[in-house]
DNA sequence: ATTTAATATTGCAATATTACGATAATATTT
DNA sequence: AAATATTATCGTAATATTGCAATATTAAAT
């Protein structure tokens, strides 16, 4: 039936999987490295730096945003996208809690 | 244009990003951690445990096993899937880079 | 008010993913 | 050899994702 069948699965076990999906695609993981790398960056740079279209990186903006990794203050009319260190800290302990769950299980 | 744009990416960046892909659906998750609890699980217990069809999970078994992340071993008929412990520490340690990385870099 | 610049949204086409029934393949058991 | 049990593959339908052109929105500057 082609649906995802979140509602079968665990609220844990959905949440890690919807982290995942943010990273999932390299446009995205480029998008945080370059972020990182200027720290408040505007769309227009960073679709020339990624080389993708100012629409198509602005989608994924808005994809990563949703998962609560950027903060942006607009100033004047434009934007800078910053990345937010208390969600990046949280995503790093439930990857690396799920890493060591799974790491103890097989030992 | 539909497609994603790999070819754009480094090397790093798109195996990131394929490795987020593995764990970015939660009957994987799931899956992953079925198979921790009972180290060597049959593909027709998982399916039964996380609820979906057997096709459906041995599908999701092939997508886990082509990243590492799995060993099986035959044993007559059945084949008993295991968590490859060296590939699983790989993964970890990337997925902690990526996030150390990011860190220091906004900080 | 008009222009300019940056960003977001819409609409659409191409492709990928998810899920399952049906079926094939594999290996044991009778 | 036939029956049984487990797993993989094929075919297909439904849905999701990716990407961009065109357009809308927003806010400053002239």
């Amino acid at each position: 039936m082609g649906v995802s069948k979140r509602h079968i699965h665990s609220v844990s076990v959905n949440q890690l999987a919807d982290l995942a999906k943010v990273l999932s695609h390299p446009a995205r993981i480029a998008i945080l490295n370059y972020i990182g790398d200027c720290d408040g960056c505007l769309c227009k740079d960073i679709s020339e730096k990624i080389r993708l279209s100012q629409p198509t990186t602005s989608q994924h903006l808005q994809i990563i945003k949703k998962s609560g990794l950027l903060k942006s203050n607009y100033s004047g009319k434009s934007q800078y996208y910053k990345i937010n260190p208390d969600r990046l800290a949280t995503l790093k302990n439930l990857f690396q809690e799920f890493f060591e769950t799974t790491e103890k299980k097989c030992s």
